[in-house]
DNA sequence: TTTT
DNA sequence: TTTT
């Protein structure tokens, strides 16, 4: 009866591409974005550096929806709380499949949007552009990688 | 080149069965096991109880590899930090399947067994050995359906 | 306007003593509660084993501190998610004081126990009685010399 | 033996002051800044906004510190996990006195900056320097009388 | 003052 | 004392 059990994740890294948000049939909005954490770090063995992006799918829920539907873009960098859902689904062949998201909820999830202006000193909008300018080289290579 | 990003999973719940541990070529130790996290809540529209269990795969590395291995059982309830990953496999049928596991590594990660003694006065063996039966029955119906 | 920043503290050890609850004027519960957490490390120049032992003063509202006071005591192992609050008193020589605790709302905050029944074994509504009693008396002086 | 506890704080905010960095004796780097994290909410009974901003006290130590020293300074957002640790000194009276830190240790404990570039665009080899340099002095009556 |  |  009582709850038992935490299931927590935090998150900060920068979304790979737009949010897509949509309505639920009650009205509610959900919102669904790719995050990037990456980390980097030096091999003990070899000495050299190596970096692994880690890709998260992550949805959100309600008010916070609203807010990434308005406000987050290709190239943002959030922080979030959220927890861990595996749902299940079936493929075109009925098979089972599984997928793994970080849901965030308004009660109990968090999300907030990082850095502010950003040495944006004059032009905010020329900068807010150039930035996923410059991710869109690299962004080619990691599209079609990501499992979702 | 700095680390970018914060890629963190704190989980507290019990353990679904026994952990599965194998020695990697190197010679290090890799444990692999599922957590059950549960929540409750009173549902807002019907007023009724509800509750949830979501299953996560854990891997653990190392020297919590062997503690895993030493310690841990089906049932024992243990508190983790560690990351999302995400890796890309094959099915019988040469098609990518994607699973996502929360990897605990001893560095930057943790894991706690909780609840020590839990009122065991006197007897252990015979504390530890009903936890599990209790939990037999109603792990029937979840066992199928774990997505691992 | 909009939020920014995070405030969290994730805390999961012992009860040094029983819980102190009392009521605010406006009927709400407010338990206050000292947790141990525990770590233990080899000190890689000699190589001995350390241990360390840290307390945390800790504050829960509304309906975590009812549990609190029914159902926690001195030993007890819990879990908690609170943020960190520092506020200003004035000791008996006027000076300005701080203490810094942790606080813990239902709303964004989280109170859980750990390891199960814990020796409440038998009478549990004397046990909810005799905690709230045996707080009204030792919060008496509580507020007055001790660290926190 | 074993360890027992969880003690972790996360932060997310803004710095209040360029950071104070020192050398132990053994040649360690330790820095100390304050870190606003504010929240916004409306209340619930007059529906008004209101803000809170707490501050915190937080030292890093070895490498995080040395980069504190370089790349941080007043109004730096960062993200940092640690733990707390409350510390005992004495006031001028000879009084005890005890402080809340959240002290944040390379193994186990993280920073990272946000946003980018966040205005030190020019001259980095002069910030480096002058931090310390400003460090020095302004530490020297660090300890005495601020509640942290 | 807790706990292992 | 920060930040939006």
């Amino acid at each position: 009866m009582a709850s038992r059990g935490v299931n927590k994740v935090i998150l900060m890294g920068n979304l790979g591409q737009d949010p897509e948000v949509r309505q639920m049939p009650n009205g509610n909005s959900v919102a669904s974005i790719t995050l990037a954490t990456s980390e980097s770090w030096k091999d003990k063995q070899t000495g050299e550096q190596k970096e692994r992006t880690e890709w998260h799918k992550v949805i959100l829920f309600g008010r916070l929806a609203e807010i990434a539907g308005q406000y987050l873009k290709k190239g943002t960098q959030i922080y979030i709380e959220g927890q861990l859902q595996t749902r299940k689904w079936q493929d075109q062949s009925g098979q089972d499949r599984y997928t793994t998201e970080v849901v965030v909820n308004p009660i109990g999830g968090t999300m907030q949007m990082l850095g502010g202006r950003q040495g944006s000193e004059g032009q905010p909008s020329q900068q807010q552009q150039s930035a996923p300018t410059s991710q869109n080289e690299s962004s080619m290579d990691f599209d079609d990688d990501i499992p979702f």
